[in-house]
RNA sequence: GCGCCCGUAGCUCAGCUGGAUAGAGUAACUGGCUUCGAACCAGUUGGUCGGGAGUUCGAAUCUCUCCGGGCGUGCCA
């Protein structure tokens, strides 16, 4: 089913085209004020100045040409009204609200928008550097990459995950002989590796002061990248472990990456060359300093030098670069997809214009392939700087992740005693990573922000519990009803705050159209928020089950409406609801 | 040096392609539980949207400039 939405923006367009012969939007949006009705036009301005005529005459001349196409079939629209310099309001119908709430009731498929073309989209993100722990940075992109999968696959595209984890950087040559000391020693591998934060330091610590070491490390990379026997299986370990720890974090976050999403760095391992050789044979390549570059003429650098991609290091080795170019190939070619959605730290905005800009030229990803770097902010430390491992400033995320369920468990067992503890247990569980989620997914993720436990671990105001109570109320009260409401109930929207709930629960397939396009998961946060919201005052307000019964069972049918469209979208959200908190 | 991003209420942040009187949460204060769950609701206080200029019917949003901060900028990822 289109949106309200794209009716209205159909509908008006056409009449706008009509009345001035030129095609324009005619830029429908959700009202800005109650009292400029429920959608705005607000085009028509820019036509009247682009025509010079007066902007108030035409808007009443499309008003008109509205009107005499004859009576509103549908009977969406009660009325247009013209408005200021220009505008034209929209108010639409209680009765149509009515039927297209009843229609949802049946068929929820329609709390989600169309979708014209399943595309194959690949989703990046989460893609944790293995040699260490994952720390509170490592949040929102594993979160908010989660939520886009999510949301795409829902609306019918094939999704395909891709975990780029490194695994394959010149940290492990360190590791591993750092390993290889350890079980000389004969000590429990498990063991060292419980705490890898700690392993990783001890590691380093030998690593910078012990010069044989040192050398030994260094000789580790080379013998392990070619890929010999007793190298790779002590790294297949340390990879192993270090995967378990991931998981746990994912398992706790809901997020659904799977062993087989994995396609880590040194997956492209064999392709490598063959890249450095393909782009040599497009003649991209040229060498600078005894490296391997491909310099394209919109990159400048310092003193407008031109500004390489380094494909191949002058000591031969390979780089980033190289490998997020044989990714390309891999994802156009052998995953056939439409889009890529890279959601990477903004800091590798740069990295990406050049590696996009590369692949094109050298034909590794073909224009009809979309690439978008999701860029999402730095999180900063409390004195405002970017976390650094050095500065020892992080926090593990495991301990954020324990520290919100501990506190969620506090909060529900003050709140509600009287519940079993494996029933507490289970809603701090829910509550707590809810929470963490929501703080970071509610905020516009291209901004930088302060990370702060405080406002992680809220459960009041504009966080995920605040729905999820909402949902509660809801289940209690359907609950109870459990048996009153009649067959025939119908759903009849009179109260104004119903009318409110009414249209916020219309519109949720616009926000969710609006986050697969622009990929902003905060838009969907605030929908819902102010959804819930909506339910709030309509809960204090209007009485369900005390209510005479036609308005009863009126209630009954739009309360839950309202709670489908809550799981629906907290589900999006990778937020899991509870019958009772 | 050059490029990108940011500066909005005491604090944390929204503000989608330029739209009408800039919004939430939080903190502070006030009122509301013998009535469907008070993790809630209603209200008060709180703003030169960093400063200035410009574009136009209209600018937090676009352009220029200045101030302040962050990030990036050839062999780490």
């Amino acid at each position: 089913m289109p949106t309200v939405k794209h009716i209205l923006e159909q509908r008006l367009s056409a009449q706008l085209a009509a009345v001035t012969g030129v095609k324009a939007q005619a830029n429908v949006i959700t009202a800005s004020r109650p009292e400029f009705g429920d959608y705005q036009a607000n085009g028509v301005m820019a036509v009247a100045r682009q025509q010079k005529t007066n902007p108030r005459e035409l808007a009443q001349k499309i008003v008109d040409a509205l009107l005499a196409d004859g009576p509103d079939k549908e009977g969406l629209v009660e009325r247009y009204e013209v408005a200021g310099p220009g505008f034209i309001n929209i108010f639409l119908a209680d009765k149509w609200l009515d039927t297209r709430l009843q229609q949802l009731q049946v068929n929820t498929d329609a709390l989600l928008p169309d979708t014209d073309r399943p595309q194959s989209i690949v989703v990046d993100y989460s893609s944790p550097n293995l040699a260490k722990e994952m720390h509170v940075g490592h949040l929102r992109g594993t979160i908010i990459g989660d939520c886009l999968a999510r949301v795409q696959e829902r609306l019918g595209h094939h999704v395909i995950r891709q975990n780029h984890v490194g695994d394959w950087g010149t940290q492990f040559g360190m590791l591993i002989t750092y390993m290889q000391q350890i079980m000389v020693g004969n000590n429990s591998l498990p063991t060292a590796l419980a705490d890898l934060e700690s392993f990783y330091r001890a590691a380093k610590e030998q690593f910078d002061h012990d010069p044989e070491f040192a050398e030994r490390a260094r000789a580790s990379v080379v013998k392990l990248q070619a890929g010999a026997p007793e190298y790779t299986e002590i790294w297949r370990r340390f990879i192993e472990e270090s995967l378990r720890h991931c998981e746990a974090v994912y398992e706790r976050l809901r997020i659904t990456l799977t062993r087989d999403d994995l396609r880590p760095e040194s997956f492209y391992n064999a392709d490598l060359g063959e890249i450095v050789q393909l782009l040599d044979d497009r003649e991209l390549l040229t060498v600078s300093d005894g490296a391997r570059c491909v310099f394209l003429p919109e990159f400048t650098g310092k003193d407008d030098n031109p500004l390489p991609v380094i494909v191949q290091k002058s000591d031969g080795g390979y780089l980033y670069s190289t490998t997020d170019l044989a990714a390309i190939r891999f994802r156009c070619g052998t995953l056939a997809a439409d889009r890529i959605l890279y959601v990477v730290d903004v800091r590798q905005s740069l990295h990406f214009q050049q590696i996009f800009a590369v692949a094109r030229r050298a034909g590794l990803a073909s224009e009809a392939c979309a690439l978008e770097h999701i860029s999402y902010g730095t999180m900063m430390g409390t004195d405002g700087k970017p976390f650094k491992t050095r500065s020892g400033g992080l926090v593990k995320l495991i301990e954020l992740l324990d520290e919100a369920e501990r506190r969620a468990f506090e909060l529900v067992t003050s709140k509600n005693p009287g519940l079993e503890e494996s029933r507490r247990r289970h809603i701090g569980r829910t509550v707590g990573m809810a929470a963490v989620k929501y703080a970071d997914l509610s905020k516009n993720r291209s901004s930088d922000y302060v990370f702060d436990w405080s406002s992680m671990l809220s459960f009041e105001g504009n966080t995920a519990p605040y729905m999820l109570y909402a949902y509660a109320r809801i289940k209690s009260i359907l609950r109870k009803q459990d048996g009153m409401i009649s067959v025939e109930a119908r759903l009849r929207i009179t109260a104004p705050e119903e009318r409110e709930l009414a249209l916020k629960i219309l519109q949720f397939p616009e926000t969710v159209e609006l986050v697969a396009r622009e990929c902003y998961p905060n838009h969907l946060c605030s929908a819902l928020y102010e959804l819930a919201g909506s339910f709030m005052r309509f809960y204090e307000a209007c009485p369900v089950l005390k209510a005479e019964a036609s308005v009863r069972d009126s209630r009954l049918l739009l309360a839950g409406i309202t709670a489908e469209t809550l799981r629906l979208g907290l589900e999006l959200l990778g937020i899991e609801t509870l019958e009772q908190m």
